[in-house]
DNA sequence: TTAAATCAAAGTGTCGACACTTTAGGATCG
DNA sequence: CGATCCTAAAGTGTCGACACTTTGATTTAA
């Protein structure tokens, strides 16, 4: 039998894929990657010291999660969201957690009140907005689990990226407007939480919707202004 | 200037990864491929005539489909879908085909009223269970389309297959036993499309939950029973 | 005969290379 | 000077190769 002498088996480059895709997603939601950057395989596959076998399958996944567009010549680069996508990410949310809410009213239990209520007592203490916007996520991450339906979930993950995207920009303006205050924040997650433990599917699902739709109002991005000057007018160049 | 004559040369993009795609889930709704069938890499690129890329990416995105299932051990076979993936996946389309139902009937035209019904009088000429099913999805995807919301649709067409798989699998099994003739479903069409031409949102809305819910019951697949031989008890083996 | 040990075959993750396409900068020509 | 053509650089799609792991069957030991 091999003794202990057995080399320290376990792949030090095992999941390379995901590492660079949880890599690539942290730097375009953080910002340090803007809208319309491009990303070339071989300069991302140079800067993370791999081939291009795993970055080419982060970006795939990337583009599936909508943060990332492939452009028709085949080039890739960071997907810029404008006030439609922002209406469409918003209309996908209402119909994924209106049905979860109203699966998740019938199954609840005190246990998840409890819950909640700790992450609502946490948002009304948080300091920054990107910690607020973490709890909130959190919020309807759970209400998305305790319906136990793995496709639920899965499709909500697959738009959270860009929900989370235009949360960080947003609020990367925000930040020196300070215009929502938390308050509105916390409170409607209190009422929504009500309507959650009321028993009554219907109109969980219900205030479900309208706190989505209340939470998610468009504010132009900074990218909208992006550094690279207007170039005259070469948006007319089409084939 | 480049002439007229230039070939349109649309999608340059991962061309053999999409060809084998296609091909491999054309493979598995057919039946070609049975649920729990190993599909290894080198194997199929042979059988492809191609490299292991293009069939990486296609497995990927199968999975990404639900049609495909990546073990622990990194090995990959076709997926077998439960019961309880069944009752997922029409969960899954009542919360997007609801809300796609309530904002198509908002901006409903006649036009809409016209195609459905030809769609309809096609099923109830419909010889085979197949086209039948063909002009379901048919159906229900020209709702998705109407509301104009690109996110909502791929959401929708990321669960279309598993629901196609389930769809063929079951229709395999009844086509020897002739169970649910086709007026139940021309007939539940003709309702529903009453509803969302009534210019009743939460009515179209309402309408159509209960059809998804009244068109998919579980039906075993013939997959359950596959030709493999129990070969004894040796599903014990865990680790 | 039964159970452990062994070893080849098959499979995955990753890599570097090549051909072809697009892009961009510079040389050329009006 | 300004537009046009040309060429080199950069980028993508695909390929074959290698190292390591898992699988299955076979051999060896009890």
């Amino acid at each position: 039998m091999p003794d202990a002498a057995t080399p320290p088996a376990l792949n030090p480059r095992r999941n390379l894929a995901r590492e660079v895709l949880l890599s690539l997603r942290a730097e375009i939601i953080s910002g340090q990657l803007q809208p319309g950057d491009a990303l070339a395989e071989p300069v991302l596959a140079k800067q993370f010291g791999s081939s291009r076998a795993p970055v080419r399958e982060a970006l795939i996944e990337l583009e599936r999660e909508g943060l990332v567009q492939f452009e028709l010549t085949g080039r890739t680069k960071v997907r810029t969201l404008t006030e439609q996508d922002f209406d469409e990410i918003r209309d996908a949310r209402v119909a994924l957690e209106s049905l979860a809410a109203r699966r998740a009213s019938a199954k609840w239990t005190p246990k998840d009140s409890t819950y909640l209520e700790q992450n609502i007592a946490r948002q009304a203490m948080a300091s920054t907005l990107a910690e607020l916007s973490r709890l909130d996520v959190e919020f309807h991450e759970y209400v998305l689990r305790l319906t136990a339906n793995q496709r639920l979930l899965t499709l909500w993950q697959s738009i959270r990226w860009q929900f989370e995207m235009c949360l960080a920009s947003t609020h990367r303006l925000q930040e020196t407007l300070a215009c929502k205050p938390h308050q509105i924040t916390v409170s409607s997650h209190r009422h929504l939480l009500a309507a959650l433990a009321s028993g009554k599917p219907e109109l969980a699902a219900e205030k479900m919707a309208l706190h989505i739709e209340g939470s998610m109002e468009w504010t132009p991005s900074e990218t909208s202004t992006a550094e690279h000057p207007p170039k005259l007018a070469t948006a007319i160049s089409r084939r």
